[in-house]
RNA sequence: GGACAGGUGGCGGAGUGGUUAAACGCACCAGACUGUAAAUCUGGCGCUCCUUGCGGGCUACGGAGGUUCGAACCCUCCCCUGUCCA
């Protein structure tokens, strides 16, 4: 990312906006738009949106962030749209529980969260922030009403997954079907050229078009990306899988979960997630097939890049360190938590114990996990669920369960 | 408003009176193998207590009652979803 890319040609600049994209509707658009914009010098309005609830950026939102900081790099104004509207009015879906409505409050603090996260990526100067509530709620019930008679119900009906789950007679809420609708309001209240979402919104971005045109504007060009999957390697990354990296994550954590997807995914992580061009990609891709580069360095490169990304170079650099003695020689990790406790408060049975210092979920699963073998005791393999740890002898205890969890207690 | 179908563990999905903490699959955890990969194999996968045992207790099949020695399974009412009719 530097400043001179908008000095390139039209080609050139087509073709770093592309990198990554599964499809732009329309790159003739585009390129017109592109030209455009040189002509006139008024660059371009690129619009994403973005859920009010969720300021956890991982590095599945980082895809789309990172095309929007492309358009930054080529001089364009890029704007983050939070959707507070919906946010505000409550998100009923899922049967027992009602998504609890936000405050005005609470959707600020969230704002700000997604400030200091995004601007890890995105420019602070280019940037600009926006809520949807700010034209939704001057619209008002009437203006609604008259928006929705620009669209019709089989238009909306066309989303696939609304059909599905009509086949399967799966209940569709009311404002589900209003969603596209507001979202492509969006794009005419803001009269955007370029829309950027993920694959699993290409719909809502074309309702744009639509929209922008029945207003009169011409329709956004819509560019969609990848939804990159998780460390599991099959689901989209998300929260709630819990197949995510965040990129708020310690770096020794980062590491570790860059470490652990499969090689076929390191290769997706580095088109989609870094700023490593295609060809180098290839390049190393062949490098490992025939043999020349050990797909483990391959993987720790990337680690220490994502880490570089979103900490530092130093803290790559220990987070690199810290995963070769623990995993590599099987040492130990530098920074184990220590907890101190007096002698007579740990008269418990060890799987009691390992649930107290949450190195296990219960002790029930604790126990488990020592029947299983996962769980050693200074060094040595614990089996029997039923030995108690003894308080009477003050002194260390260097607990470990599977592979990465550790933990020191002092008992004075 | 009426008729019918359905609501089971994180998800999908069996089970229709007893040995069912609930088949099977996915996800997840651990062990083996490794490069903490992936794939594969093995074990586990509600909580808790102890004398760790095919052990005791508790909680769980939309909710509340009821029938029964015993209920996810039968009955009643309620809630929710879908389909058709109005």
């Amino acid at each position: 990312m530097n400043s001179d890319l908008d000095s390139l040609t039209f080609d050139e600049q087509l073709t770093y906006l592309r990198k990554g994209a599964v499809e732009i509707i329309h790159e003739k658009e585009l390129e017109e738009r592109l030209r455009r914009r040189a002509a006139t010098g008024r660059p371009l309005r690129v619009k994403a949106g973005f859920d009010p609830t969720a300021p956890d950026i991982h590095l599945g939102h980082t895809v789309l962030i990172r095309k929007m900081r492309h358009f930054q790099d080529l001089g364009h104004t890029v704007i983050f749209l939070i959707g507070d509207f919906t946010g505000l009015i409550g998100d009923p879906s899922g049967r027992t529980l009602t998504r609890k409505q936000l405050t005005r409050e609470e959707i600020e603090a969230n704002a700000e969260t997604y400030k200091k996260q995004i601007f890890k990526i995105l420019d602070p100067e280019t940037t600009v922030i926006d809520f949807n509530s700010r034209w939704m709620l001057e619209l008002g019930t009437d203006g609604f009403v008259t928006l929705c008679a620009r669209y019709t119900v089989r238009q909306i009906l066309e989303r696939d997954d609304f059909e599905k789950r009509l086949r399967d007679n799966q209940p569709i809420a009311m404002h589900e079907l209003l969603y596209p609708i507001v979202q492509g309001y969006d794009s005419v209240a803001l009269e955007a050229d370029v829309e950027l979402g993920g694959t699993d919104q290409k719909f809502n971005l074309l309702v744009g078009r639509e929209l922008q045109r029945s207003f009169g504007q011409p329709p956004q060009i819509v560019m969609t990306m990848p939804l990159l999957e998780g460390t599991d390697g099959v689901q989209k990354m998300s929260k709630s899988l819990d197949n995510y990296i965040g990129i708020y994550d310690e770096p020794a954590d980062m590491f570790g979960k860059v470490m652990s997807i499969s090689d076929a995914l390191m290769y997706r992580y580095y088109e989609l997630a870094t700023d490593v061009p295609v060809q180098t990609i290839e390049k190393w891709k062949q490098d490992v097939a025939s043999g020349r580069r050990h797909p483990m360095e391959l993987k720790k490169d990337l680690a220490a890049t994502i880490v570089t990304d979103y900490h530092s170079v130093a803290a790559a650099a220990s987070a690199r360190d810290a995963f070769e003695r623990v995993f590599a020689r099987g040492g130990l990790p530098e920074d184990i938590e220590t907890r101190e406790v007096a002698a007579s408060a740990v008269r418990s049975r060890l799987p009691k114990l390992l649930s107290e210092l949450g190195m296990a979920a219960s002790a029930a699963e604790a126990s488990r996990l020592i029947k299983s073998g996962a769980v050693t005791l200074n060094g040595a393999r614990v089996t029997d669920p039923t030995v108690t740890v003894d308080h009477a002898s003050a002194g260390e205890y260097l607990f470990k369960v599977g592979k990465r969890r550790f933990m020191r207690l002092v008992v004075r």
